[in-house]
DNA sequence: ATCTAATATATAGATATCTATTCTTATAGA
DNA sequence: TCTATAAGAATAGATATCTATATATTAGAT
């Protein structure tokens, strides 16, 4: 998987590997930066985790079993258990008992936990600004629906 | 950052994302897919850690101090002292001291290194392939230059 | 020469994640 | 009705990572 040679003179990645392998160094660099980043910008002792999930919840207005969020996240059911337990201990969120199905739990955001969220993305803003002004947007737009098909032929591959 | 509302019928990430997020969350799914379908087809007891290590050293044919590792590899240096220890143990490198300045030792892959790093390229190399054949080589090379781009721009912004 | 600052690495303690297992509740079949 | 199986969630134990700090060695200044 490293030992093929390009013709060409170095892409990005490093040199003479294909192709696949230089994007995908690419990709977990960035998905590294990106996140150590996001975390920095964040009120203090929440986690990319626990806003993901806030965000999640309210972005789409859903109340979802632990699972069905662990799916979400591309995390295992007792990570997210794990994460959904510290945002319950801050009152962040509740775990309301299904009426018909007592071994269900739905994660419900709390008042606390919207004033929550809405802060850490007020505490964004600013970063989301400098990437823009920084970058052309044709930057993100011209290479989203390729991210898309690599992820949705990632996420097919695995079984 | 999530509030803001696109003109278009939802690109690939979520509903009313900017971009910049849509593109950023499609790059960290990625990146868990794809480490997770790395670290799958490693031999037993290698992780991706490791493995980059001796593919690191092997590709550049150089010996590195382990800050120099954990520079290249994006984790912290006793991130790296403690991957590095590992493979020490199991003979793959060997660290030797320099003979000017004592602190430093250089990471020297082994013989032994060199053959499970083969294997570990070996065993990669169906998974590869299946990549090669199920999506367009242009998907990956269209989008190099942009993600290189980004990972530059991210790279400059920590301090 | 000796003290101070800098550099390379190691150690300690905390945390987030994983796999494997257990517990609780529900459903289906005898 | 009773039992076996399934499903959601929690717990236990291991690991890889982080931050903060300590140790060892070198380089520089007075």
């Amino acid at each position: 998987m490293t030992e093929e040679m390009q013709a060409e003179p170095k892409p990005a990645g490093l040199d003479g590997d294909p192709v696949e392998f230089a994007v995908m160094t690419e990709i977990g660099i960035i998905s590294q930066l990106a996140e150590n980043l996001f975390q920095s910008h964040l009120p203090k002792g929440m986690t990319v985790a626990q806003f993901s999930v806030l965000n999640h919840l309210l972005r789409l207005e859903v109340q979802e079993t632990i699972s069905e969020l662990a799916s979400a996240m591309q995390v295992t059911q007792p990570t997210m258990s794990s994460t959904v337990r510290k945002l319950e201990d801050k009152g962040l969120v509740e775990l309301v008992h299904e009426q018909d199905d007592r071994r269900i739990r739905r994660v419900a955001v709390t008042a606390a936990g919207a004033g929550c969220r809405n802060n850490a993305v007020a505490s964004l803003a600013p970063m989301a600004e400098i990437l823009r002004q920084n970058m052309p947007p044709s930057i993100w737009r011209d290479i989203l629906p390729q991210l898309n098909e690599i992820r949705v032929f990632l996420d097919k591959m695995r079984d």
